[in-house]
DNA sequence: AGCACGCCGACT
DNA sequence: GTCGGCGTGCTC
């Protein structure tokens, strides 16, 4: 046993826990860093990595032997590592956090001659497969590219050829040919034998990349990896990328950890997209995270959008990234035409969600045989009930925020906490039977507009309602999205769900009635969000060039003179950007600042709101404080959740080095405080901080 | 998070 | 007299 050597290992302990670095075991020979290990961990076995380095061992803890090793797997390599280990600093976590929640959870389950097993089996179905297919299918021709297409793919080649792999903001409107983009340079990377890897914000969007992938890249492995497939199949697509078996992985967020040891190419699509960021656990940006891993790894990273980010965009702008530009669709189609219809002048008091203006246009696309979609960022029949009586309106007893009327199921629905009853028939609070539904949600104008539009020969319109309430049943989505292509319906309305996109072909006429309202909000990013969100709902509209010319994305607002919609009607993404930049310069906001949340939820607001004060007397003797801010907490935008008091602290720096080294610093004295459980702080119940939040 | 150890009410 | 309530404490 005097032979027996230590290993650091990484494993999944609670974040809270005083151990947020791996743990040391003893083996009788050593293993590479990388290697996966089963380990006892009180009384339990875990699944751990073997870490770099050696931890100091607190005198009196007796060194426990790791129980098994997985030599069926070959050990995550160091680059991989180096991205997990990263990633904790940077976003304050463990290690072993953050190493465990990107592996494949079914291996936490396996030992090592099931995961030999596993791998037997992948490799013996590539192989069917693979045999089935011989001669192997010709891949599909690439298409004539367009002149713009051409440059920009010479562009990105010589930028390669010059050596440093280049951080590449692809700048090109909605049916541009970005994806054409990225298949052409995942086929130069697959030539010189690398893998690629490609991220889109939602699982939803990948099944029809993969159709295209595939039908271009036949006889080559291509998985997916994200969070909607089975256990199984994640462990599959992981094990195929692990192993070099995959050419090319396509996945959402968490795709960006794949172990890939060839990698040659990383393509973030949309990348301004929010999906992108985590909101629970490690908060890390997949978009940020990727930059950092095509650097280390020598890959190139694409970064794909017709709204950039303001962060990419201005590091584009001084240079740290390569700006390439498609500024005009594919075939020559233009991009719809945006008509902003004045709610002002509509008579008072007509109360409808839809202007004549627009109820016109849609009649005649319906008349002409064309598609429609009608774009409301709020789902359900109506946001509020409210009683006209005695002022009630239905609150949610457990949240700070109304419960959503749902006429569909008769339903009060708080989206906040889940909580559901029958809708009442009367009004609860004095009984009154006239209770009203005030404002608006897809139901309710799904409904208003079945009544309102007809076919010109006296049918109604067929009318489609596209949002998380009409798409829960698996599979429900795909459904409805064929009957949209296959001509089934007239008219789609639906919340950002349908923005993103979805390929319609036949949709000629995009209407935002009601985006006002994120138009003043107190969130500094609501117009970066919605200016996007316009401009790829517009995007949708004459995909088909034969029919661009006359599509039109129609937005209804009480501010028609506004800035953001003057942008949208030019299709001028970089004049938005430019002035979007300068307010937030003035404002001392990214990405001119760098910012850290720290959040508290609690019983109660004065426990939450000591623990931040605590957290704020401890930041200021902090090292490193002088070049920090540290602002009072104030409650979350929706203060209260599931009985549960939210209240967050913002803490802003100039300089990202300083907000980093700061944090690194306080974090663990903030660990420090909890065990030391001060009388405000003991109720406290979670703690976390969200390090470049994407809300404040 | 698990999974134990640790001190107070209703049962064979 | 025990069986077990889940409060609180630990994990190399």
């Amino acid at each position: 046993m005097d032979e027996a050597v230590r290993l650091r290992v990484a494993l999944e302990l609670p974040q809270h826990s005083a151990h947020s670095t791996p743990l040391d075991y003893l083996n009788n020979t050593a293993l590479s860093a990388g290697t996966l290990v089963r380990v006892p961990l009180a009384r339990r076995e875990v699944l751990g990595v073997v870490w770099l380095g050696e931890a100091v061992v607190p005198a009196g803890v007796v060194l426990r032997p790791l129980s098994q090793v997985l030599q069926a797997l070959p050990p995550l390599l160091p680059a991989w590592c180096a991205l997990v280990e990263f990633a904790a600093a940077y976003y304050q976590r463990g290690i072993g956090e953050v190493a465990l929640s990107v592996l494949p959870p079914e291996l936490r389950k396996l030992d090592n001659a099931q995961v030999a097993q596993r791998i037997a089996k992948l490799r013996k179905s590539i192989a069917s497969a693979a045999a089935a297919h011989s001669p192997p299918p010709s891949p599909s021709p690439s298409p004539a590219l367009s002149e713009e297409q051409a440059a920009v793919l010479g562009q990105l080649a010589a930028a390669c050829a010059e050596g440093a792999a280049p951080t590449v903001l692809l700048h090109g409107v909605t049916g541009s040919g970005k994806t054409e983009i990225y298949l052409q340079a995942a086929a130069q990377v697959l030539a010189q034998g690398r893998q690629a890897l490609v991220l889109v914000p939602e699982i939803s969007l990948t099944p029809q990349l993969e159709a295209r992938f595939q039908a271009r890249f036949a006889g080559r492995l291509i998985v997916s990896l994200h969070s909607g497939l089975t256990p199984a199949q994640r462990l599959r697509s992981w094990l195929a990328a692990h192993l070099g078996l995959a050419d090319l992985v396509l996945g959402t967020r968490l795709a960006v950890f794949a172990s890939m040891p060839r990698l040659g190419l990383i393509a973030v699509d949309e990348e301004h997209d929010p999906s992108y960021k985590q909101q629970e656990g490690a908060r890390y940006s997949a978009r940020d995270l990727a930059v950092w891993r095509g650097r280390r790894e020598g890959a190139p990273v694409l970064l794909g959008s017709a709204t950039p980010s303001l962060e990419t965009w201005q590091r584009a702008s001084q240079g740290q990234y390569l700006r390439l530009a498609l500024p005009s669709r594919v075939g020559g189609g233009a991009l719809p035409q945006v008509r902003l219809v004045d709610m002002n002048q509509l008579p008072q008091g007509s109360g409808a969600a839809v202007s004549p203006a627009l109820l016109a246009a849609l009649q005649d696309r319906l008349a002409r045989g064309e598609q429609s979609l009608v774009f409301l960022n709020r789902r359900g029949y109506a946001p509020v009930l409210h009683c006209a009586d005695c002022g009630w309106k239905s609150g949610c007893p457990h949240c700070s925020a109304w419960r959503v009327f749902h006429k569909l199921d008769r339903s009060l629905r708080c989206h906040h906490c889940g909580f559901n009853e029958r809708v009442p028939r009367a009004c609860p609070s004095c009984g009154n039977l006239d209770i009203a539904a005030l404002g608006r949600g897809t139901e309710r104008l799904e409904e208003q507009l079945a009544d309102l539009l007809r076919h010109p020969d006296g049918t109604p319109a067929r009318i489609a309602r596209i949002d998380a309430d009409s798409t829960r049943l698996k599979g429900a989505l795909q459904a409805q999205l064929n009957a949209v292509h296959a001509g089934e319906v007239d008219v789609l309305v639906g919340t950002q769900m349908v923005a993103k996109g979805h390929d319609f072909r036949r949709i000629t006429l995009v209407a935002a009635v009601n985006p006002d309202s994120s138009l003043f909000s107190s969130d500094f990013r609501a117009p970066e969000r919605l200016f996007a969100l316009l401009l790829q709902a517009a995007g949708r509209a004459g995909r088909d060039a034969a029919q661009a010319a006359h599509s039109e994305m129609w937005v209804q607002t009480w501010h028609p003179r506004h800035a953001l919609y003057a942008a949208l009607r030019a299709h001028d993404f970089a004049a938005f950007a430019a002035s979007q930049l300068r307010e937030r310069e003035m404002a001392g906001l990214p990405p001119y600042a760098h910012l850290a949340m720290l959040r508290a939820e609690a019983k109660t607001v004065a426990a939450a709101h000591g623990f931040l004060v605590a957290a704020a007397e401890c930041a200021s003797n902090t090292p490193g404080v002088e070049s920090i801010a540290v602002y009072p907490p104030v409650p979350m935008p929706v203060a209260r959740v599931a009985d549960v008091e939210r209240l967050q602290m913002l803490v802003e720096s100039p300089s990202r080095k300083a907000l980093q080294r700061f944090l690194a610093q306080w974090l663990p004295a903030l660990h420090r405080l909890r065990r030391t459980r001060d009388a405000a702080e003991q109720r406290v119940l979670r703690w976390a901080v969200d390090v470049d939040p994407l809300s404040i």
